[in-house]
DNA sequence: AGATATAGTTATTGTCAATAACCATTGACC
DNA sequence: GGTCAATGGTTATTGACAATAACTATATCT
């Protein structure tokens, strides 16, 4: 048995002195990101669907005719990373490339009606994973702590 | 030149629609998590000393003597990075393996004076680094943030 | 028309970390 | 005391992922 299993949460151990560490903020958002991570795949029943790829497929949705290198601008990718992205879900047939008309360079991103179904789906188990995340918190500090990291990484 | 740059902090853009990213806990932390991450090599002036790097560093200042395999299990990595982690900083001179007497299968890991010195000037640096991730915050919503932070990482 | 920029893809590369396999040492148990 | 499993560590191999460079096609500017 291996000392540690692939994708297991890390759990904090008190029997060690952690220095400066539990004082920085940035070691905390680190340590409940990968929390946030690693139970992502189970939660949504496929291991292949990474908070990024879900990230994409629900953009597609919300901007429906969106440019690749819009999707890569928004989350910081780049180019080659969201053609990737795009292979992933047009290879499930959840989005189509559609010729823009009046700029035959680029393509339009759509959800084809499987991926309208995938992304509802989706939906739903990312807002229950979500909420299995917070539920140690109340929906007061649930909402002030979204307030306090929206300020952050948007400024 | 490149549509985005290599470690760009990614902006938020507001001329998009982010459906339900913006109401999850998961996005939030992965977004600040990132932009701590895209400064950290610059504020440390040294690109290759990422968070993961110092956090070894600074754990084997805090606890003396401690096994890799311990290094391993606090921070969830798997035995070859651990021993990768190390190599790292022996190479630059910062820590020592000694063999244990009682156990001599393992190595005790210790801070040279180089390293104490590395070490200490991480530190500030680091310090310095995460205030200013958090300048947007008064030291009242910095302390709520971090606790419910913590929270969130230790169960 | 010619130069430059933009959207997208493909090819190549590099980094990083995990698994597997291995060595040495220790501990358990008969 | 001897075998066998478990533990700490390293090395070898593999795989995932994303970045840069190079390329095609189209659009824009002058």
């Amino acid at each position: 048995m291996a000392a540690t299993e692939r994708n297991d949460p890390i759990l904090f151990d008190s029997s060690y002195s952690y220095g400066q560490l539990t004082s920085l903020t940035g070691f905390a958002l680190r340590r409940a990101s990968l929390l946030d991570f690693s139970k992502f795949g189970d939660s949504v029943g496929d291991r292949a669907i990474t908070p990024l790829r879900y990230s994409l497929l629900e953009l597609v949705g919300a901007n429906p005719g969106l440019q690749q290198v819009a999707l890569a601008k928004i989350l910081g990718l780049s180019k080659p990373a969201a053609t990737l992205g795009m292979d992933f879900w047009e290879k499930r047939n959840c989005i189509s490339r559609r010729k823009d008309r009046d700029d035959r360079r680029s393509y339009g991103i759509y959800l084809t009606e499987t991926g309208e179904a995938t992304l509802a789906r989706l939906r739903d188990d990312v807002r229950r994973h979500d909420d299995e995340l917070t539920t140690c918190l109340s929906d007061e500090e649930l909402l002030q702590l979204r307030t306090l990291l929206r300020r952050i990484y948007s400024g």
